[in-house]
RNA sequence: GGGCGGUUAGCUCAGCGGGAGAGCACUACCUUGACAUGGUAGGGGCCAUAGGUUCGAUCCCUAUACCGCCCACCA
């Protein structure tokens, strides 16, 4: 006997250690079986499950058991980045806590470190992706830094330089200093904040004339080079060309004429700092400007400012900056403005530098074009396809990938250097000697972009470089589910990786799904405290309600709120569900072996068989259009409002009459129904679901249910005329529980029902239905007759009136309003629908069937309205 | 500045050319032999605004407003 509720906690982690035992995730054992893969983007190594974890890990995996239950070997790859600054930073605040430093241990020394964490407290957050129940092929699992995907990023970038699109430059990067590393474009967040404008005045030389700039950037001033105005701006004219005196250094500086100056800005005139300014950096090289860097790696001034600002920080730089112009009278005005700053987009709080360094960069225009091509001409797919617009706008002003990185964790590039500072280029450092003709090479200490290798992940799992079998069966990827928060990082550079040197798209399918906010609507943030774990709501509600919920939720805007209140919802429906078993049990539902649903006789038997057909129909659908919530929710308005609403409750009195046929096809037909509701809600919750398979057979399983086989679609026989009965069957149950709510009848109280005006039909469904209609109507006695009794509630039901006679017990005034509210519905269509038909437009123009229904919904409102005037008139009597 | 979403019941959201839906919340009644993590019956909406297309618009088009996101830039 099953227990009155599911308990996930002692459930979960038996059925988890069963589909493990079982090799049910494993990929390739499934000969002749057509491949579907998946993979995983990899979380940090370093990361806890959040809530957008969930829901996409959630939704792969019911991609991943639904295609496995259809027959497909199915390779969910799991794995784990290895996040470099992420880890770096982990690791250095705990040898602080030791007293220990990096720089003070040495790089090797470092890894050693890296690595022991990893080991010890690393990928936490596949053990809790495990706690979702991700059907992933655990066996497989990888990490971005293995050997072997090591070994992918190594040839890959060997290749990309050998080809020339891996380059070294000069140029402005955008400097973390507090890492003391260059991030790329994508890691800047450009973050309003309130600031100032200063408005400086510059002497001009040989003259007791100024130029006002204004700058949001004063401490700059000290690297500016030039003073710039527009061509065509008249106020300047006659400046182009003389010199003015830079403020506390005492330089000389062009004022010079160049478009990017804009007239309207500011005062017109602006300075150049070419060191620290990316248009300014432009300008320079325009005009051939020197360049000077005025800042340390750490972000403090060097020593090529004037002594009293040298080793300031930026912000005390600029302070002292400003105290000074004032006091020399340079200062002309302050304005407090809004504008955006560059910050790290990782911490939200390191202000970014764009500062001179030599970086290594991927030229990724030509890999960017083919990557555009392959979406064009379809070859792989965006859902929602709206998404693909944001991908290819990027793509398409895509700029130089700065790929190097100041730090020690991460693929270091393979790249050495002789004595001259000569290149080589190589897969091992015995190939770059060999090239270098001998001699002792020094390697290039920077590390790869930790996206670089995530680039490859769909292939570098596979065994790629290698010519592996899981590479020729698996790729490409069936599809890829990720959030639209990185298309730019991760989407757009697996597609151009892939292609570059596969040839062929790593997926067909992208699925963009919803961003996860607060139940508030607003952004998840450690800081802000809003995080929704989703490993506490597990624990209190169980996976499958969190997975129903993220499921349910995944619709095609671009936000869900998710919070306890909407899980615990799904929580009782998981309980709901398990009790629909326990009914099942506890009257003798049991799987019949090689039941066949097309034969059977009962009405009523008929009728559930053809709503599970459709619902399979239905679910099977959507999960294939990759529209996840209207799946779940047509599983479960089945579930809910077919099964456990109505068809449960007309088996009742069958169930405890006396007619055995009709029993046992019952009991065999609700088994059935049951297991295939099993099936059906299997990929959205897993673990009730598998083990609901096991407690309600009677003889052990065959398989597992994860291993068991989709349900198919069977043609039941006479399925709309099965409908159209128990349609009827319901609509009469629901008229008199009307009748009786609103008329104030006891809930006890059992009482009769007359139906007059019947047709042989209705009156022969009654009469085969009597048992069921009198149970869940709780009635005395029903049946077709002549004439209504004196003092009857009344109900139209099709060409019938249904009458209650409750005697003295009417309160006829309560009785005609509510006839009347039902009445003047009822007209209101008709007049609704007149409208429509007298319109000579309409008549003419709407197509045929449209017509005939508007007649026929007419007719009824009419016959409907007709037999309420009737039984109105009768109240009178 | 460029682009993209959203605006539907008190709340969170589905629906997207021919009768306005769900969950939660609310009201009334109900310990009915699966389930009170439940049942039954209800109340509640000019589907943001203004035009247009159409016989017909919550749905398509165009504008507007408000909310939000992305990209670029800001002296």
């Amino acid at each position: 006997m099953l227990d009155k509720t599911f308990n996930p906690k002692d459930v979960e982690q038996r059925i988890a250690a069963q589909w493990e035992a079982s090799g049910a995730f494993k990929c390739g054992n499934r000969p002749g079986a057509a491949p579907f893969s998946i993979v995983i983007p990899p979380p940090n190594v370093t990361g806890r499950l959040h809530i957008g974890h969930a829901l996409n890990n959630t939704l792969q995996d019911i991609l991943a058991r639904f295609e496995r239950m259809r027959g497909k070997d199915v390779l969910w790859q799991p794995g784990t980045d290895h996040a470099g600054i992420a880890t770096q930073l982990i690791v250095e605040r705990q040898l602080a806590e030791r007293q220990m430093s990096r720089i003070g241990m040495g790089r090797e020394k470092f890894l050693e470190e890296v690595w022991k964490w990893k080991a010890e407290s690393g990928g936490a957050i596949v053990e809790q992706q495990h706690r979702l129940g991700a059907s992933a092929d655990w066996s497989r699992e990888r990490f971005t830094m293995d050997e072997g995907l090591s070994r992918a990023v190594t040839k890959v970038f060997v290749e990309l330089y050998s080809q020339g699109l891996i380059y070294k430059d000069k140029r402005l990067v955008n400097w973390d200093p507090r890492l003391q590393t260059a991030v790329s474009d994508l890691e800047v967040e450009n973050i309003e904040i309130k600031g100032h404008l200063w408005y400086i005045r510059y002497p001009i030389d040989d003259s007791d004339q100024f130029i006002t700039i204004a700058t949001t950037r004063p401490e700059t001033l000290l690297g500016d080079t030039a003073v710039a105005v527009h061509p065509g701006d008249q106020r300047y004219t006659a400046l182009v060309g003389k010199m003015a005196v830079l403020p506390l250094t005492g330089r000389l500086i062009p004022i010079i004429a160049d478009e990017h100056s804009d007239p309207e800005k500011g005062t017109g005139a602006v300075k150049i700092t070419p060191g620290h300014d990316f248009n300014d950096f432009e300008v320079g090289k325009r005009h051939k400007l020197p360049l000077i860097n005025i800042i340390n790696k750490d972000g403090t001034l060097n020593n090529d400012v004037p002594a009293p600002y040298r080793g300031l920080t930026r912000e005390a730089a600029r302070k002292k900056v400003v105290a000074d112009l004032e006091a020399l009278g340079l200062l002309d005005h302050v304005e407090p403005i809004t504008h955006a700053v560059p910050h790290d987009e990782k911490t939200k709080t390191v202000v970014l530098e764009p500062y001179l360094t030599e970086q290594w960069y991927l030229n990724v225009q030509p890999l960017a074009d083919k990557a555009i091509a392959a979406v064009e001409k379809g070859e792989t797919r965006f859902v929602p396809e709206n998404w693909a617009n944001v991908y290819f706008g990027w793509l398409r002003n895509i700029r130089p990938w700065c790929i190097s990185r100041q730090l020690w964790w991460g693929h270091q590039i393979p790249v050495w250097y002789d004595a001259d500072g000569k290149v080589y280029c190589a897969e091992t450092e015995d190939d770059a000697v060999k090239q270098a003709g001998g001699g002792s090479l020094r390697r290039d200490e920077d590390v790869l972009d930790t996206w670089f290798s995530s680039a490859l992940w769909p292939f570098s799992t596979l065994g790629w470089p290698d010519k592996t079998p899981e590479l020729a069966r698996y790729y490409p990827t069936s599809v890829l589910v990720t959030g639209f928060d990185i298309i730019f990082f991760w989407v757009a550079r697996m597609m151009m990786m892939g292609i570059h040197f596969l040839g062929e798209v790593p997926f067909r399918t992208v699925v963009i799904h919803n961003r996860v906010l607060d139940e508030q609507g607003a952004k998840m943030s450690k800081t802000k405290g809003n995080v929704v774990d989703p490993i506490t709501l597990i624990d209190e509600f169980g996976a499958d309600a969190l997975r129903f919920t993220l499921a349910l939720a995944a619709g095609q805007s671009r936000d869900m709120r998710i919070g306890p209140t909407r899980v615990e919802t799904n929580r009782n429906f998981a309980t709901k569900l398990w009790n629909t078993a326990r009914f099942c049990e506890m009257n003798g539902c049991i799987t019949v072996p090689g039941f066949d649903p097309t034969a059977v006789t009962e009405t009523v038997s008929k009728w559930i068989v053809s709503e599970t057909e459709y619902a399979i129909g239905s679910v099977t659908n959507m999960i294939e259009e990759l529209r996840f919530n209207e799946a779940a929710s047509n599983a479960y308005h089945f579930v809910y409002d077919i099964f456990c609403d109505w068809y449960v409750e007309i088996t009742k009195p069958i169930f405890q009459s006396i007619n055995e046929a009709a029993k046992a096809e019952t009991r065999a037909t609700t088994a059935w129904a049951r297991d295939q509701i099993l099936k059906l809600l299997h990929p959205f919750m897993p673990f009730i679901t598998e083990e609901l398979w096991a407690a309600t057979a009677v003889t052990p399983r065959e398989t597992l249910l994860v291993l068991s086989d989709w349900p198919k679609r069977v043609a039941p026989p006479d399925a709309e005329m099965a409908s159209a009965e128990m349609m009827w069957v319901i609509d009469l149950i629901k008229g008199v529980r009307s009748v009786r709510a609103e008329m104030n009848v006891p809930a006890g109280a059992k009482i009769p029902l007359v139906m007059t005006g019947a047709s042989e039909g209705s009156a022969a469904r009654l009469a085969r239905h009597i048992d069921v209609i009198a149970t869940l109507a709780r009635l005395s006695s029903a049946e077709a007759a002549p004439t209504i009794p004196t003092g009857s509630a009344q109900f139209v039901l099709e060409e019938a009136v249904v009458a209650l006679p409750l005697g003295d017990v009417i309160d006829f005034a309560r009785e005609r309003a509510r006839l009347e509210k039902d009445l003047k519905k009822a007209q209101d269509e008709i007049t609704r629908f007149d409208a429509k038909l007298s319109n000579e437009q309409f008549v003419s123009k709407a197509p045929e069937e449209v017509l005939t229904e508007q007649r026929e919904k007419r007719a009824e409102a009419q016959a409907l309205a007709l037999r309420l005037t009737d039984a109105i008139g009768r109240l009178a009597e």
